[in-house]
DNA sequence: GCAAAGAGAACGAACGTTCTCTCTACATTC
DNA sequence: GAATGTAGAGAGAACGTTCGTTCTCTTTGC
């Protein structure tokens, strides 16, 4: 007998959301959008169709359920820098071209998808302990972002890596936080200083 | 018949604080070093030795209490810039070298005082509704913040005074959230390339 | 048959807020 | 100068709500 999830797979119309998913994503979009601790359990269960067991049974508790969601964050920046790599490799780009690339990227990600400041600098705010694994995982993650950029711009030639990717770090914050708080088209602006820091022709 | 308050004023040791001081520097220090919604209205109380009836006696409610948060820091700032000036005034400073007094007074405030981040910016993070009278006080603290830099900037003779402020606010940002974050001298770099966009000479 | 998910009650704790009661400090008045 | 009135602060109980977490029980899917 074929149930009702059965049949929606046989037609392919979705893919129907394993419980996790739906949290992960529901979490992730209550915790960016209205601030970790202003998001209740009870809220991120009830938005995401699933109950308080089902939630307990997937993640320890709320904590958890943080670290996965800026894992995630985590996880899709790195993708996008992994998309950009993929197309420099198809497209046989240069280093340099790669750099332009990876810009454009972060660019084009604040402007569409994260319109309410960075992930890891928000949750920073409301997690004061150092120690522990919330703030590990921003840790984690700033640490990948600067030292991938460091190789990138180390590949492209840049005279000193280090500090252009500290610059290039510097400016993607400010621009996350300037967008979210002061609006208008920081992106832009980001763009343009980011090439000019990175060494690359500032056409565009 | 003396009292011990009346006591301690007369022996001339401390001036008793009033109950409105304390908490308001109680709840500045507790939302700035632990978040907003992680501190609740029971530890304010208690660390600045009043209890509750007297802390809605001042304030109607815990939002307030974060407005007069944020607002002292805004007065903060606001004197340091006050300060500069004053000196700048008495010393016969011309408007290149106030400008310089600022950067350095804004890049001493982050190393001594702010090494948590923006007290703006991390309380934005924890009030997603933009309407509301806690981000009204961050977007008047950030324009005038803006706008006076760019007074300041144009006072200086700076080529694009608005952009050059822009790139202050930018760079000060920068400052706070990576000295929270990632730690280091992030002062040293943000004096260094603050004279430079401000068109000072960068001689430390 | 068994693991996973739904449904919902229940827990103690902490939240923001309001209340009553007492005491002290200080200005007004006799 | 002593008595009195009043506003402000201390002490603490109590409100209802929400928090994060755990529980039992039933239903579903492979």
């Amino acid at each position: 007998m074929h149930s009702v999830k059965d049949e929606i797979r046989r037609i392919g119309l979705v893919k129907v959301s394993e419980p996790r998913e739906r949290l992960l994503r529901t979490a992730t979009r209550l915790f960016y959008e209205e601030g970790i601790n202003g998001v209740g359990v009870d809220r991120v269960v009830a938005e995401a169709g699933v109950t308080r067991a089902t939630m307990y049974r997937h993640f320890p508790g709320k904590e958890a359920l943080v670290v996965a969601y800026l894992e995630h964050e985590d996880a899709m920046i790195r993708d996008l820098f992994a998309a950009a790599a993929d197309q420099a490799a198809t497209t046989g780009a240069s280093p340099s071209d790669l750099l332009a690339l990876v810009i454009d990227g972060v660019a084009d990600d604040a402007t569409r998808l994260h319109t309410r400041g960075c992930p890891f600098i928000n949750a920073s705010a409301e997690f004061p302990d150092a120690d522990g694994p919330v703030r590990a995982v921003v840790r984690r993650h700033r640490d990948w972002f600067r030292a991938t950029l460091t190789e990138l711009a180390s590949a492209a030639d840049a005279e000193d890596p280090a500090a252009t990717a500290a610059a290039l770090v510097l400016l993607r914050d400010a621009m996350l936080v300037g967008s979210y708080l002061d609006g208008g088209d920081v992106a832009a602006s980001f763009r343009s200083t980011a090439r000019r820091v990175a060494g690359l022709a500032s056409l565009t």
